[in-house]
DNA sequence: CCCCGTATTAACAAACACTTAACAGTGCGG
DNA sequence: CCGCACTGTTAAGTGTTTGTTAATACGGGG
């Protein structure tokens, strides 16, 4: 595997290159932005796995960046985490509202940085490719491109879809209720009609067959 | 009763913080660890009931704490509820797989947080396979998935008989009056006729047999 | 700027769980 | 042997939950 990139952000070139330094000697390779306009296209060109945003910048500040990248409804959603120099005010609520995924308190202590950097990372790998045995034949699902692969077939299905299949898939057998459904995949801020489960229900036992997912009457659905 | 105890564990202190004090506003006692290796110590001496965990921290991060907790063989096993950054990151699912019971989306809402938690707490009887030998085989009630396995056949049962089914599995032999099954399954608001109950029993021993479920004429039914 | 696919909603249809009521059975004491 | 109290059985009615379809809104890629 080549090494990750990471992209980092930020209008000080001291911390630019602190911080790319850092990364380098750990292992990955570090890109760098100094500016909002930049940034947005390097990670369109690049596709970073990581995206390390100051938040306070001259003129595109960290959040509109993260703002604008989580707004795109494509496929590549890296992970983002802003490195913010207080640590008491809103501005961290702020950030994780705006999509990120974690952030980073200023001053910035190499070692903290790295460890954060693996754990973050480590905790996305798990979600690729992962593969699961079925019954009837082979299930597999790989997270990376957003497709599941049955009977060696594969099929693509859409952002929402695919994260309902993979939560129901991730306990086969157990049932999620729609509240559970509801938190996991559209968040707990958004509110959608009651039907709207069922639909994305449909569409995938559509793709996949009637048999793989279970109803059950007034308590949710499980994966079989 | 007293207080329930609530472990919190985060590195940042200001959840921490913030956290503990919706809870004990709430009425429970909250505990505090920053890091893993302190939670795992303050959880294995006090056992509190249930345990917040952040998922990304430096060092142990939660999931490690989560399955290190899990894979104790004791007897001990708190619910386990994340915090998890983001909706749309399935981070969330990693955490179901490494045993949590729920999980709450950052940023954190007070009132949300805490009706969550009592919600959590209030099922958590309901959440856990309990398993039972019967004279005649095996006799296996699965709350995850909502079904029950005689014999190793599975068997689907509507909502009101699984639950009129679990409440007499719970206690096999001791008798349930129609008072208590009233008031367990349809709680003690919702009134209903004499014979809902019966209907229900006959029902589920139509479906597992006759010999399951005892009739104690003048005051109620036993699983046996 | 238009086209296409996705996400959501609303309206309707269907399925099913739940409840009820009426009646039959059982067993006990007088 | 009869009536009473309780439970069993059945079938039909009712309401809730879910399935289905089509229409609309929305956004991105060409």
């Amino acid at each position: 595997m080549s090494k990750q990139q990471i992209l980092v952000v930020d209008d000080d070139e001291d911390i630019l290159g602190f911080v790319s330094y850092n990364l380098s000697a750990a292992g990955y390779q570090a890109i760098t932005a100094s500016n909002g306009q930049d940034a947005l296209a390097l990670a369109q060109k690049l596709k970073p796995e990581l995206i390390l945003l100051d938040l306070m910048m001259p003129g595109m500040d960290g959040i509109e960046i993260c703002t604008e990248l989580r707004s795109s409804k494509g496929h590549y959603q890296p992970l983002i985490v802003f490195l913010t120099a207080r640590a008491e005010d809103y501005s961290q609520v702020a950030a994780l509202e705006s999509g990120a995924d974690d952030y980073i308190v200023k001053p910035i202590r190499p070692r903290l940085l790295i460890t954060k950097i693996e754990s973050i990372l480590r905790r996305r790998s798990v979600w690729f490719s992962e593969e699961m045995e079925m019954d009837t034949g082979k299930f597999i699902l790989d997270r990376g491109s957003h497709q599941i692969i049955q009977n060696g077939e594969a099929i693509e299905l859409p952002r929402k879809e695919f994260d309902l299949l993979s939560l129901l898939i991730s306990r086969p057998g157990y049932v999620f209720t729609r509240e559970q459904i509801m938190d996991t995949v559209w968040g707990n801020e958004t509110v959608v009609g009651d039907r709207t489960i069922d639909v994305h229900i449909r569409k995938i036992r559509e793709k996949i067959g009637d048999d793989c997912i279970n109803t059950v009457k007034g308590v949710g659905y499980k994966f079989v």
